[in-house]
RNA sequence: GCCACCCUAGCUCAGCCGGCAGAGCAAGCGCCUUGUAAGCGCUGGGGCGUCGGUUCAAAUCCGACGGGUGGCUCCA
């Protein structure tokens, strides 16, 4: 009960930098948070609440397999250790929630002061001696009125018994229905908790050397912000030494290929103080992946059957009024600018203007489906604290569309998109995905039934292709459910990227309409989509995927010419020259510098090819070809290196 | 926005309990002309995020503001 689940999101947290959410890709409709939140199996101390807290929410032991189940009692035991542990520091240290979490567990505080990383030193001490006095855990179950005694001086106790017994909330934090009249508690040594458990039999199973406190967090009681704040300390937990060894290495791994620390250290792109946070500027080399990927993104849209548009990046209050954004969107807009008297927005959205193209004039049942796509740029006023490299940014560029068709299309329509989507994703290495279906949220408009109708339309689609999905509770955005697809990168984090809407709520405000079979006007079904999310996102997804090591296709540099002594470098351009004429994106690094540093230096920038030129390649007309993997492929003929090379990006491959 | 922490040369980072700033890498220059992850030397470069306090004296203490990091909340 008292630790169960946590009510919101939970995540672990790491000694060392990590990544973490971001915007949603969609029309910014955001929802789900991604970023840190690519929950999943192998890595994952970023595992969150939402979507994937839904199996602890719903009862704590229902992890799946035995063994997680085993592994939530142990980390929930921990967590009682450690909270033992901070109490024997801060006597009058109140108890908040202590959960177990996606890869250890975390317990909230209200202390008389803040804690530090020192203290978490401390800390970890105690737990270890409670663990050596292999104390046994006792459950009991106990009245609603004992409980209040029990927990006299624990505020936030109080006041979950208050909410369990008057049947707010059951004991798994599910909105409760019957009040509760006992009580289950947990004790061990000198700590009581009011917890559903369950837990291990002994502190003594806790392994003392596969422990550790990761860092010390604000948190909100209840997850809600109008509550006082409590300080939540993170550690994590395993069954043995090398699984916390393990562990804490994906923590540093994940660290390595942070796109903020990759994007400074390869030059891609940066966040500038003078032009302010959350907006991002596109180096040469990040903006020449930028550029490929855009490129690669129209052409398969018009293969897929889009036509390119292209619309303003401001527009007139009343255009945001008709759409509904002032009314539901305002707090994210960026404040108006006066412009001749009139209140002009920057645009949060493209769909609005697409409507006005799509309204330019009378359209008939023949033209639908249209679908027009654009790569546009949108701001968003977003709280200084959510801010976060290139996953949650004030500026950024939907690669957005926008599907008006008959309510008879619309099946269709989504499951085209959908397909569309994953062969996209899969261009760019991406194999494994997540699928959500979102649904209504407590703000909303338009009318319940038809965001049922709408709902079930979606859930037609995802079931027509036999695909697992899972149900994102509320998340939809303001006008329609949605489809959400994560990828899953090579760490298996998840990253929100394409984004499916139905939207039945701009048809009706724009008066969209097209002239029926019938000669009478009728309204049509809106689609947005976005597959990538956001470039800016989608880049950062990438980058940390391949840990900046881009597939040959993407690599901003592909080949880098390598020559050995001065009197080579007069070959170099030579060979250059032909790689150049093969639109192979190349460097020459025609430095004083030795090779061997030549080499490090393009190993280091990740590029895929080096070809040394030295007296042997200059002879016989040959490169030396050396990837960035490490492997020698020795002397190749240029024209063979060339067709390697076209190879691997023709086919999209590594090299 | 909230809690905590952080902000020293382009980058990474030292500068303990206050006494007028250092290293490595990078950069520039020079020597070497070199076969698969860093050859050697020299030089330039910051006044310690900003503003304001305390002090004889502050990068070192206090405060505000700005930016960042980890979470929380939020995210049409």
């Amino acid at each position: 009960m008292a630790c169960r689940y946590a009510p919101g999101k939970s995540m672990g947290r790491r000694v060392v930098p990590v990544i973490r959410p971001q915007e949603d890709g969609g029309f910014g409709f955001s929802s789900v948070k991604i970023g840190w939140n690519r929950v999943s199996q192998p890595l994952a101390p970023w595992a969150r609440g939402s979507v994937f807290g839904t199996s602890h929410r719903a009862g704590g032991q229902t992890m799946g397999s035995e063994q997680e189940g085993q592994l939530d009692r142990l980390r929930h035991s921990t967590a009682h250790v450690m909270a033992e542990a901070v109490l024997e520091i801060f006597p009058e240290g109140k108890l908040g929630f202590g959960p177990p979490i996606e890869n250890g567990f975390y317990y909230d505080f209200d202390l008389p002061r803040s804690l530090t990383i020192e203290d978490l030193a401390e800390i970890e001490e105690r737990m270890k001696r409670i663990i050596e006095g292999d104390y046994p855990f006792e459950h009991r179950e106990i009245s609603v009125e004992e409980a209040r005694v029990l927990f006299a001086n624990q505020p936030y106790k109080l006041d979950q018994i208050d909410r369990l017994a008057s049947g707010q909330e059951d004991e798994h934090g599910e909105a409760g229905s019957e009040p509760i009249s006992t009580l289950s508690i947990y004790s061990h040594h000198n700590f009581t908790d009011l917890c559903r458990g369950p837990h291990l039999e002994r502190t003594g199973q806790i392994p003392v050397d596969a422990f550790k406190l990761l860092s010390v967090a604000g948190a909100y009681w209840r997850g809600d912000e109008h509550q006082p704040m409590l300080q939540r300390i993170y550690g994590t937990v395993w069954e043995t030494k090398e699984q916390l060894d393990d562990y804490l290495w994906r923590l540093e791994e994940a660290a390595r290929r942070d796109h903020r620390k990759l994007g400074r250290a390869l030059d891609l792109f940066s966040v500038q103080d003078l032009g302010g946070p959350g907006l991002i500027c596109w180096h040469p080399k990040g903006a020449r992946i930028r550029r490929i990927i855009e490129e690669f993104w129209y052409q398969e849209h018009e293969r897929g059957g889009y036509e390119i548009v292209y619309t303003p990046h401001i527009g007139r209050a009343e255009l945001w009024n008709v759409s509904g954004h002032l009314d539901f969107y305002r707090e994210s807009m960026y404040a108006p600018m006066d412009v001749e008297g009139q209140e002009y927005f920057i645009k949060p959205m493209n769909c609005p203007y697409q409507i006005l193209i799509y309204k330019s004039r009378r359209r008939s049942y023949r033209e639908l489906p249209l679908r027009w796509a654009e790569l546009g740029t949108v701001y968003r006023y977003e709280r200084s604290g959510v801010l976060h490299g290139l996953l949650r940014v004030r500026g950024f560029t939907i690669d957005d569309a926008h599907i008006v068709c008959r309510p008879d299309q619309v099946e269709d329509e989504i499951l085209g998109v959908y397909d569309f989507s994953l062969s996209m994703l899969r261009a760019f290495g991406f194999r494994d995905f997540a699928i959500y279906l979102a649904t209504r949220p407590d703000k909303f408009v338009g009318v319940p039934e038809r965001w049922d109708q709408a709902q079930r339309a979606l859930e037609r689609a995802l079931e027509a292709q036999g695909l697992p999905y899972e149900i994102d509770e509320g998340g939809g955005a303001f006008y329609g459910p949605k489809i959400d697809i994560k990828v899953k990168d090579a760490l298996g984090r998840e990253w929100q990227t394409t984004t499916i809407q139905f939207d039945f709520n701009l048809p009706e405000r724009f008066e969209m309409t097209y002239v029926g079979e019938d000669g009478q006007e009728h309204q049509p079904y809106m689609v947005h989509r976005a597959l990538l999310g956001s470039l800016e996102r989608f880049f950062g997804a990438l980058i940390e995927h391949y840990s900046g090591a881009f597939p040959v296709w993407l690599a901003p540099v592909q080949v880098v010419l390598i020559p050995i002594a001065d009197r080579h470098n007069a070959y170099a351009y030579e060979v250059a020259a032909q790689l150049k004429a093969a639109r192979l994106r190349l460097e020459v690094n025609d430095s004083g510098d030795r090779m061997q540093a030549k080499i490090r230096d393009a190993q280091l920038e990740k590029v895929p090819y080096m070809l040394i030129l030295g007296d042997r390649e200059m002879e016989t007309g040959t490169v030396a070809v050396r990837l960035r993997n490490g492997q020698d492929l020795g002397d190749l003929a240029v024209a063979d290196f060339v067709v390697m090379a076209q190879s691997a990006i023709a086919e999209k491959r590594d090299l």
